[in-house]
RNA sequence: GGCGCUAUAGUUCAGCCUGGUUAGAACGCCCGUUUCAUGUGCGGGAGAUCCCCAGUUCAAAUCUGGGUAGCGCCA
């Protein structure tokens, strides 16, 4: 009874460009997007920024410009690089955005109404150099490791959202198979849960100058938990947008995994106090190394996706990233690997499989091909296969499961031989433009740009996972046009 | 410090949950072969102390315990 389809990724902050790692969430939504919306579920993807953060104050007033300037130039970059990634985003949320800020008060005067958001003092080791509180492990010598600087004691007045009620419930939840993957993400948030338990947590900041007001006090501005969280609800208009009662709850919230513990445990937990439904599944990905190395700013490796898409293509780009790095684990993104990637396995693989079967087709038939008997050729497919992998996300392996059909289409030409047998050439060639249809279809939510391309050759329009099997098109008219991927180098 | 993840051919990975054929694949390398095709395709070959130690078992890459290394999370 699956019949619609909602997926997000995280908000990013806008205090820098965007990386290769910001990219790869993004596509890996995507891809799943796009895979649902193959299998004629009515879906809605969301991305975009956290624009409310200390952090982009700061990286603004480092810059020395006005914060909402710094805030509204950098998101563009964001909303940019989704257009260069082909991104079928339905919509794109910026925290400043009149519609969230709404929103993000009205869900912590809910709160507070029920009584589960108090006031308290709160005293802590406060670094003047990082403005903000630090915990032990963040000191040397009993200073601030980045600064160098004594922290003082420091005491405040913060709200807070009585998190430890909800303690037990949220245990169940997380305990589920099914609300957090992969499991071994699950294991770390039961654990920490099962040890620690859990605290009430701030959810103001005093005397701040950016941010979204609280609305029961001009003093305190709005803790990330429950504005940046509120934007997966406030841009389907909660709490009562058409949008809202059609996708709310989720389907799906793609996370790195250094914020499992805010979507898996303190997001559920408003929900929960304010009575709104439960997220369904919090699916959780590793980091990127970049050309073998850790992606950060301060090692100048941060490269430019934007640089990357301009210079590789981006179907290249996403088939690379996502063929590379194993859903469940850290990867390493190198250029290197897209270029063999697109020499071998885009250009050699696909690429040639097109290219010498249209040559083919228009040699001997001039392009027309009235409708033949199925060879079999199409058996040799596993879509029950590529259908498990994408149910457990390993997406990787679907892409792997994809290509040995296209190398026993390869195959199939060369055991064929339609250049020489006269007798089955038109039976064998239709077979293979069969073959090539469906793997247009099955490799549309990866590298979408290819899958239209390879339609306009073979004559076909969009397809649908129904699509994937012999003769749903008829006769065919083919006309070739250059190759498919250049090689690199 | 606590918890979790990872460790398998030169490289990137699969297999581990549900122990049992000569531990698979891709890339790279070597050899053969083909021309419809983008120096493309197809076939074959070399290449692995399955991180270390111990245990369970008739049997361990796989299960258990301990270690080592890399990475992550700790509100």
């Amino acid at each position: 009874m699956k019949n619609k389809f909602y997926i997000t990724t995280a908000i990013d902050y806008v205090n820098g460009a965007p990386h290769v790692g910001h990219a790869y969430e993004k596509i890996l939504a995507d891809v799943l997007a796009r895979w649902n919306r193959l299998n004629n579920v009515d879906t809605f993807f969301l991305t975009g920024t956290d624009e409310n953060a200390q952090k982009n104050a700061q990286a603004a007033k480092e810059a020395g410009i006005k914060t909402e300037e710094f805030v509204k130039k950098n998101s563009a970059v964001f909303e940019k690089l989704c257009n260069l990634l082909n991104l079928t985003n339905d919509d794109f949320i910026k925290t400043t955005e009149k519609r969230h800020v709404k929103v993000a008060q009205s869900i912590f005067q809910t709160i507070f109404d029920k009584g589960e958001i108090y006031k308290k003092s709160y005293s802590g080791l406060y670094c003047e150099g990082c403005e903000a509180f630090l915990a032990k492990r963040d000191l040397v010598d009993e200073r601030c490791s980045e600064h160098n600087k004594e922290p003082k004691i420091i005491e405040e007045e913060n709200y807070f959202f009585k998190l430890s009620k909800y303690e037990k419930q949220i245990l169940k939840l997380v305990s589920s198979e099914d609300f957090i993957v992969p499991k071994g993400f699950r294991k770390e948030i039961v654990n920490r849960i099962k040890t620690d338990g859990l605290k009430d947590i701030s959810v103001s900041r005093p005397g701040m100058d950016w941010g979204i007001n609280t609305p029961i006090d001009d003093n305190h501005k709005i803790y990330v938990w429950i504005d940046a969280l509120s934007n997966y609800i406030s841009a389907l208009d909660y709490p009562n947008g058409k949008k809202f009662n059609k996708y709310w709850p989720a389907d799906i919230h793609v996370v790195g995994k250094g914020i499992n513990w805010f979507h898996s445990v303190i997001w559920p937990a408003i929900l929960m106090s304010a009575e709104i439904d439960l997220p369904k599944k919090i699916l959780v990905h590793g980091y990127l190394t970049f050309n073998g190395q850790k992606i950060s700013k301060s090692l100048g490796n941060a490269i430019d996706p934007i640089t990357l898409i301009e210079k590789y293509g981006v179907d290249p780009f996403r088939y690379t990233l996502l063929k590379d790095i194993p859903f469940n684990q850290d990867g390493n993104f190198s250029e290197n690997s897209l270029k063999e990637r697109v020499n071998n396995e885009l250009a050699n693989d696909l690429g040639n499989l097109i290219g010498r079967v249209l040559t083919l087709c228009e040699k001997y038939f001039e392009g027309e091909l009235k409708k033949q008997n199925d060879d079999e050729l199409l058996d040799k497919l596993d879509l029950c296969k590529i259908e498990k992998y994408f149910s457990k996300y390993e997406l990787h392996h679907a892409l792997e499961e994809i290509w040995k059909f296209v190398r026993e289409a390869n195959k199939y030409v060369n055991d064929k031989e339609p250049w020489k047998n006269e007798k089955n050439r038109k039976e064998v060639l239709y077979n293979l433009l069969e073959a090539l249809r469906v793997i247009s279809i099955l490799i549309s939510p990866f590298m979408p740009g290819t899958s239209e391309r390879i339609n306009n050759q073979l004559g076909v329009g969009i397809g649908l996972i129904e699509d994937v099997k012999f003769g749903i098109h008829g006769d065919y008219n083919v006309k070739k046009e250059g190759v498919l991927f250049k090689k690199i180098e």
